[in-house]
DNA sequence: TTGAAAGCGCTAACAC
DNA sequence: GTGTTAGCGCTTTCAA
């Protein structure tokens, strides 16, 4: 803060200059309707001049709302930055709020428990005018809170068993259903599935990649075996140890259905490390489907999770809970199954 | 802003409840040293009452100064927000920033033209008190206009021809000798670049790729061919692009050196769909070495770009400038040629 | 160690 | 259509 600062022009610099009052510069910037044509251009060229920009600090202080938003997510910024698809959901974010004038803050903090405490920071120091939260356990308590004081805030996904309203999930029910059941007619007895941990949102009833699963293999009569349902965290490496572990112990498990991308090339990496041939002794289905790893070999099938379009709902659903509207209902995407038979070319070593 | 609020408490609330003077509220938050003990303890009980939250806009107005910093990038948001490059170059200026209690705005114009009035936009509003750039055409601009007015700035990587402070850059041409000559040594008789575009930076010749490249060509007294530097701009699809124009006209050429892992992975699937076999037909050499794709096959050796200590050396550059200094010496640093020999396990089809 | 007064740059409310 | 006044919530003098 020692650096010393050019002055800028204020309002008052340009009244004085073009011989109007401050509050018709004013509204030149804000409400351009209500001023004469030649006071308008007049203070335009004034504005031009002097290179006035308003400070938004002072604006946002007066009028007791800034146009910012946070972006708020739980564990440190290595989970965050590297998983593209919180990525997407963050553009979506960004494009919708961008398109209106609004500005992003995003903030990961530094240790896990810092999250609701950050987010909460944000808020009540008027840095943010509104959060999106990424859900993670502790988040009830953040909700709760906005509730009672009348805090906007949105969540990308259900952030607590009851949560009714400012959420936008995605529903994998369907899709997963739908790729649990193109394992079994394609003749694979054993399905695996690799999904997020149990209590993730503090929700674990709520796990539709668990439930769609679940129907497919209950429509065949068949069980579902607690052993090769797993506990991923969605990450490459949880993907690796899960694979590697229901396909040591069963041999006769040959379909994965795995809840993101990473953790379907950490299997794809498992099977390598144990020699395993693809398709004929393991096939994988993909969690996200995200427009890099449907690039690349093998081609998988995937759900394909509509992370951008979460993102750009869940803008608009913080835009109109800062407009004034109490609370939002919940809305709820559907991840769709993306069948890629074939493996059309693939690299041949 | 029809949204009514509640009223949150104010330093006066604070002041008047536990019997001092608002500066002493203030200074609790801020020289707390210079308040006997006493006091202190007093206010802040009123303060954990009250659930007081010092206002930051009103505290940044006065102050002329607030702890946010912008991060701009050019190019649409579908370009930043997926380039995982970028993202770690971010997360690094995250990092940093959030442990000095700095807050970052992150802003990718809705259109490339905007890039530039965009960062002024935040600047001179005083939405941030200084920001970081991701060079591209026509940065020289707000460069020198930021130069010009002592706003504070840094760029990940040199903005134009002659910028000589306020950079952090990343040199290959070490790496990329190294490359180059791994492929050579290693008995490939032509190898082919697919670097950044030419005017990328506006800044034609500080393509370090290219010149390490050239380097080691010339070191065997090999010739530069035009025909085989070829320009993307670092995406898949340019990867895609440029490995399939070079080994349809040219067979002979094996090694491909790509300026990012996109790019090679474009190659690497222009490769499969030419029926071609890896190492035999052709080698591909990654330039982003990011963590993800150093996990998936084929294990490619790769010029390990360090952009998270760029992210983070550019973070304490833009803290150092808010700090009083008027400009920084330009950081370099160096990538690393991570040789991956052997390409253990790998899938079998 | 503490306090009073002034003002950061803007806009809301109300005049005219 | 335009101007005046007051004040958003804080911190910076400067004085006590």
């Amino acid at each position: 803060m020692k650096r010393e600062k050019k002055k800028m022009a204020t309002l008052y610099d340009v009244a004085k200059v073009a011989g109007v009052s401050p509050k018709t510069v004013s509204r030149v910037f804000n409400e351009s309707h209500l001023v004469a044509k030649e006071t308008r251009s007049r203070v335009l060229e004034v504005i031009q001049k002097l290179d006035y920009h308003p400070n938004a600090l002072a604006a946002s202080l007066k009028k007791r709302f800034s146009q910012v938003v946070g972006f708020v997510v739980p564990y440190g910024s290595d989970f965050v930055f590297r998983d593209l698809n919180m990525m997407e959901q963050l553009r979506g974010v960004h494009d919708v709020l961008a398109e209106e004038g609004y500005n992003v803050v995003v903030s990961a903090p530094l240790s896990k428990k810092d999250a609701l405490h950050e987010a909460m920071r944000l808020l009540k120091r008027r840095l943010v005018e509104g959060i999106i939260l990424y859900p993670s356990s502790g988040i009830g308590g953040i909700i709760s809170e906005c509730t009672h004081k009348g805090l906007p805030y949105a969540t990308l996904g259900v952030g607590f068993a009851g949560q009714e309203h400012n959420f936008v999930e995605v529903d994998m029910t369907e899709s997963s259903y739908l790729a649990t059941k193109y394992f079994l007619d394609a003749g694979h007895r054993y399905v695996a599935l690799i999904t997020r941990p149990r209590g993730f949102f503090n929700y674990p009833e709520n796990d539709s990649y668990l439930r769609g699963y679940e129907m497919a293999l209950s429509e065949l009569g068949k069980e579902v075996s607690s052993e090769l349902v797993r506990e991923g965290d969605f990450t490459f490496d949880s993907g690796y140890r899960e694979f590697r572990y229901v396909k040591q112990k069963y041999r006769e498990v040959t379909a994965f259905l795995c809840a993101s991308d990473p953790m379907a090339y950490g299997a794809l990496r498992a099977m390598a490390d144990l020699k395993l041939q693809w398709i004929k002794d393991a096939e994988i289905i993909a969690g996200d489907g995200l427009p890099f790893t449907q690039k690349i070999f093998p081609f998988l099938s995937s759900i394909a999770n509509p992370s951008y379009e979460q993102g750009r709902q869940a803008g608009k659903m913080i835009m109109a809970l800062l407009e004034g509207k109490r609370e939002m209902p919940g809305v709820t995407l559907k991840a769709e199954f993306v069948l890629r038979k074939g493996y059309p070319a693939r690299l041949s070593f």
